[in-house]
DNA sequence: GAACAGACATACAGTCTGTATGTAAGCTGA
DNA sequence: TCAGCTTACATACAGACTGTATGTCTGTTC
C-alpha cells in the first residue's frame, strides 16, 4: 500500500495540507494562538515540513490570506463581470463582496488579523491585486462613464473599501445586513453626479 | 536623599510609568515585537512591577487604548462641542479626528493592533465609550435636526467611523489628506436629507 | 547506478510569558 | 510606638514557542 508519489506531488500536497489546516486553525483561534506544534499535528505533518516549505510562521499566514483574498476576488468578478451600468455593477460587486465575506471567521483574518500581522502595507498590496482590484475597476469604469462625481480614484477606493470592509465585519458580529445596506446606498449616492 | 513615598504615590507613579513607556514601545515596535523584558527595562522597574499592576502584557496594552482614545475623543469633543448646526459639528469633529490621529502610529495602535490584540468586540466597547461616542452623539443630533436621512444610527456610526478610520490609516500612509476629505464630503453629502 | 538534490524528521538554542516565592517598606490598631 | 499586617515590588522558575542546525531517506539525473 506504499502509495509511490513524485517529488513535486509530494512538495504540493503537504503546502495544500498545510494552507488549508492552517486557514482553518487561524480562523479558530487566531494567529498569536495558534502555535506550530499544534498546526503541524492537525495537518499530520511535522514542523520540520513546515519550515521547508514557509521560511517562518508569518509566510504561512500570508499563505493563506492569498488564498482567501482570491477566492473572494473570484466571487465579486463573477458577480460584476462589468456591464454598461458601472454603478450598478459596484452595487452588485458589493454585495457579492459582502456574501462572500460571510464565510465565518473570514472577516477577521482578512481584515483584522492580515493588517496586524503582516502590517498595513504588506495586507493593503495583497488586497490591491485581490478584492481591492475589483473595487478599483469598478469605480474607474463609473468615473469614466461619468456616473460619479470626479475625485481622486486612490482615494474613493479607499475609502469605499474601508465601508464595505467594516460592513462585512459588522455583520459577521451580527448587525442586521439591511442597515448596513441602507448606509452604503446613501453613501454611493453621495458619489453619483 | 532617600524620597519617601507613600504606598499610593508609589503605585500611581509605577503604572503612570510603566503606560507612558509601553505606548511609546507599542507605538515604535507594536505589540507583539515588544517584550515585556524591554518594556520594564526601559520602565526603570522590574517585570514583578509590571505584574504586580497589571493582569498581563494584554491589560496592559488595554490601559494604553484607553488612554490614547481618551485623548482623541477630549480632542474630537473641543473642536465640536455641538453647536447649532449639526452637520457642521459632524465636519469639524471628523477634522479634529484626523489631527489627533495624525500622531505617529497612533492609528496603527488603535485601529490596527487593538483590535487585533482585544478582539473587534474589546475594542469597539472602548471606541464606544470615546471617539466613538463622540460620533454617535453627532449623529444623532443630526438625526434629531432632521438634517440627515433617516437611517440605522448604529450602521451610521459604525461606517462612518470605518471610513473616517480608514481615512486616518491612509493619511498616516502619505495619502494625501485633501483627497480623503473631499471623499469624505461627498459621503457625507450622501446622508443629508 | 552513482552522485546529487529535494523533502522532510529530529534535536537544539534562545526567548518569551506567566507564576510562585522572597523581601523591604508602608500602614494600622492597641 | 511597635507588633502585625498589607502593599509593592524583586527574583527565580516552569512551560511553551519560534527558528535553526543537522541527519536521513527518497526521488531525480547523468
Amino acid at each position: 500500500m506504499q502509495e509511490r508519489r513524485t517529488n513535486r506531488e509530494r512538495s504540493e500536497g503537504t503546502t495544500a495540507t498545510l494552507i488549508s489546516t492552517a486557514r482553518r486553525l487561524f480562523v479558530e483561534r487566531g494567529y498569536a494562538d495558534t502555535g506550530t506544534p499544534d498546526l503541524v499535528m492537525a495537518a499530520g505533518v511535522t514542523r520540520g515540513a513546515l519550515y521547508h516549505h514557509f521560511a517562518d510562521k508569518r509566510a504561512l499566514f500570508r499563505a493563506v490570506v492569498v488564498v482567501e483574498s482570491r477566492v473572494i476576488a473570484e466571487a465579486v468578478e463573477r458577480a460584476a463581470p462589468g456591464g454598461d451600468d458601472p454603478v450598478a455593477d459596484l452595487i452588485a460587486g458589493g454585495e457579492a463582496y459582502l456574501d462572500a465575506m460571510a464565510e465565518p471567521g473570514r472577516s477577521r483574518l482578512l481584515l483584522v488579523e492580515a493588517p496586524a500581522v503582516l502590517g498595513t502595507a504588506e495586507a493593503a498590496a495583497i488586497d490591491a491585486e485581490h478584492a481591492g482590484r475589483t473595487l478599483r475597476e469598478g469605480i474607474e469604469a463609473a468615473l469614466a462613464a461619468g456616473a460619479i462625481r470626479p475625485l481622486p480614484p486612490a482615494a474613493l477606493v479607499t475609502l469605499l473599501g474601508a465601508t464595505y470592509d467594516r460592513a462585512a465585519l459588522a455583520i459577521a458580529e451580527g448587525a442586521p445586513r439591511s442597515d448596513c445596506t441602507a448606509v452604503l446606498a446613501a453613501m454611493l449616492d453621495g458619489l453619483r453626479t
